[in-house]
DNA sequence: TAAGTTGTGTAACCAATGTTACCTTTAAAT
DNA sequence: ATTTAAAGGTAACATTGGTTACACAACTTA
C-alpha cells in the first residue's frame, strides 16, 4: 500500500502523512461495475483513487440518473469530504467505470490532518475546488447545451478517462449517463455515424475523428 | 464593524479570530443591482456577507445567463475560496440582489487562518460543503425539472430570499435567471394566475399561494 | 400633450426532444 | 437447434420550449 501512495500522493503528501494514511487506512480493489457508495448510504470513509475510474452520479426521485463527473486516480471525493462534516448522508451514487484500486481513510482523521499537515489542507481545498468546477462545468453543458452537443462531449470525456476510443456502452447506457432516452441517443449517434465521426456496433462503438 | 461581525459570525468564530478580521478586512456596502464581481475577474478579496442578498450567476460564451443560487448573511462565497488557491479568475458573476453589507477579507489570510482557527476551517468547510449541495440542487432544477416547475422554484426560492412575497421583476428578468425567453416565462406566468397562485402586475407580481 | 420606450399578451409557427410501437439482428440460454 | 432476451433501427406522433411578429397598455420624457 505504501508503494501505491507513495506512486501517487508521494509527490504532494509529506512522508509522515503518507504514513498515517498507510496505517489507518484500508486497501480496496473493485472491478468494474462495482457500486462504492449509493445516495442515502452513510459515510464510513474518505475513499483516495490510486487506479482506475469511478462515476460519480447524481439521480432525483423518480430514478433518472445524470452523470456528474468522473473521478481520476489521485481524485478524491468532495461530496464524501462535505459529507464529514456533519454525519450526512451521501447525496449522490459513485460506480467504479473500470476496476479500481483506493484507498479509504476513517473520516475522523480528516479534521486531525487538517490541523496538522499542511499539504492535506492543500489537497482539501483542492480537490473541492476541483470538483465545483467540475460541477459547474456539468451545469454549463445541461443548461446550455443540446443533446447533439452534449453527447459529443459525453463520448470525448468518456474516451479520454478510459484512455480508449472505443466506447463499451450500449445506446441505453448513454442515455442513462445523459438523462436522455434511448430512441434519441440512437438517432443522435447514427447522424455522428453518418457524419463519419464514430462507426457504430453491438454493445460498442468507436470513436473516429470527434 | 466588530459589531457586524459579531453578531453574525460572533457564534461560530473566536473572539480573536473577530478581532483579526476587523483588523484586516475591509468594510462595504453596496446597492441593490451592484455588480461585485464578473466572469474573467481576478479574485482580490473574500466576502463575508453581513446583510443582504447577492446572487451568483453562470454565464456561457454566447452570453446566456443562468442563477446559481443566492448568497444570505453568514454566507461566504465558496467559487472565491476555490479560486483563492490558485489566482484564479472569476468563473461567476456576483450582483447584489437587495442593498447588501459585507465584509472583504484579503485572501492571504485564507490559509493563515485554515491553520490557526479550528473554528475557520469548519466555517471554510461548511461553506464547501453548503455551496456543493446549492450548485447541486441548481443542477437538480434545470436536468429533471420542466420550466413550469423551475418557475414555480425559481418564484419560491426569490421570495424567501427577499422576505418579501411580492417578486420586483420583470418577466424579462425571470428569463433570464432561467435562461428561457420572455415569451415563455409571460406563458407561464399567465397559467399560474389562471390557477390562482399568483396574481400579475406591470414590473411585479404578487404570490398569493404557491 | 405628443412621442417614444418598456412591459405584457397572444397567436402562429418551428425545432428539439421524448414517447410509443414495431421490426430486425445478434447473442445467450436451454 | 430452438427459444428467449437484449440491442439497435426507424417511423409516427406528442409535447415542450423557443422564435417571430404584432398589438396594446403603461410609464417616461420632451
Amino acid at each position: 500500500m505504501i508503494q501505491d501512495l507513495t506512486e501517487e500522493y508521494g509527490n504532494i503528501f509529506e512522508d509522515e502523512l503518507i504514513n498515517e494514511i498507510a496505517q489507518v487506512g484500508t486497501f480496496k480493489e473493485v472491478p468494474e461495475g462495482y457500486k462504492l457508495m449509493d445516495i442515502g448510504d452513510f459515510i464510513r470513509g474518505m475513499p483516495l483513487l490510486i487506479s482506475g475510474v469511478i462515476k460519480i452520479l447524481r439521480e432525483d426521485e423518480d430514478g433518472d440518473e445524470l452523470l456528474l463527473y468522473y473521478l481520476e486516480k489521485g481524485d478524491t471525493c468532495s461530496m464524501t469530504m462535505a459529507c464529514c462534516m456533519g454525519d450526512k448522508k451521501s447525496e449522490i451514487r459513485a460506480i467504479a467505470e473500470t476496476d479500481a484500486k483506493l484507498i479509504m481513510v476513517p473520516i475522523q482523521k480528516m479534521e486531525e490532518w487538517t490541523a496538522k499537515y499542511k499539504s492535506w489542507r492543500n489537497f482539501v481545498f483542492n480537490s473541492y475546488h476541483v470538483r465545483l468546477n467540475e460541477l459547474l462545468s456539468t451545469l454549463d453543458n445541461v443548461a446550455f447545451q443540446k443533446m447533439d452537443e452534449r453527447l459529443v462531449s459525453y463520448l470525448k470525456e468518456k474516451s479520454r478517462v478510459t484512455k480508449d476510443n472505443i466506447i463499451h456502452s450500449t445506446h441505453q447506457d448513454i442515455a442513462y449517463d445523459l438523462h436522455s432516452s434511448r430512441v434519441v441517443i440512437s438517432r443522435l449517434l447514427k447522424k455522428l455515424e453518418e457524419l463519419g465521426k464514430i462507426k457504430l456496433h453491438r454493445n460498442y462503438l468507436e470513436i473516429l475523428d470527434l
